[in-house]
DNA sequence: CTGATGACTATAG
DNA sequence: CCTATAGCCATCA
């Protein structure tokens, strides 16, 4: 079950970002946003997830503004180039689309 | 059993 | 942009 979650974490690729709520529902349990991040707290570094990719829903991090976690999520995230300006990040442009279908009608990466 | 909590979300004004 | 409200749901005191 956690593990469900941990899959569709790690099959977030780089450079893309998802909601909590959305990786809820990819892997299977609409409505437990707060279990998926609650589940991303509680996996050991070990694991080498790629937590960083999943941010609110509304593109901001949801740790503190400019705690030792949100800097640190901001870092990864900037190094792969995802832009977090003031905190947010264009869903538009960085939210993960794993359906082929609904990509094609994504904004292009470009700026 | 009850109430508080939180790395959440959606909607309204 | 911001505050307020109301859902949400596992977990814990």
């Amino acid at each position: 079950m956690a593990r469900r979650i941990r899959e569709t974490v790690a099959a977030i690729p780089l450079g893309k970002v998802a909601s909590y709520g959305q990786v809820a529902e990819l892997a299977g349990w609409p409505r437990r946003a707060r279990y998926v991040a609650r589940v991303l707290g509680q996996t050991p570094a070990a694991a080498r997830l790629p937590w960083h990719r999943v941010v609110r829903a509304d593109g901001r991090i949801a740790f503190v503004e400019g705690s030792e976690p949100f800097e640190k999520q901001r870092g990864r995230l900037e190094a792969e180039g995802v832009a977090v300006l003031g905190g947010r990040i264009s869903m538009r442009r960085y939210r993960w689309q794993p359906d082929l279908s609904e990509l094609l009608f994504q904004p292009p990466p470009a700026e």
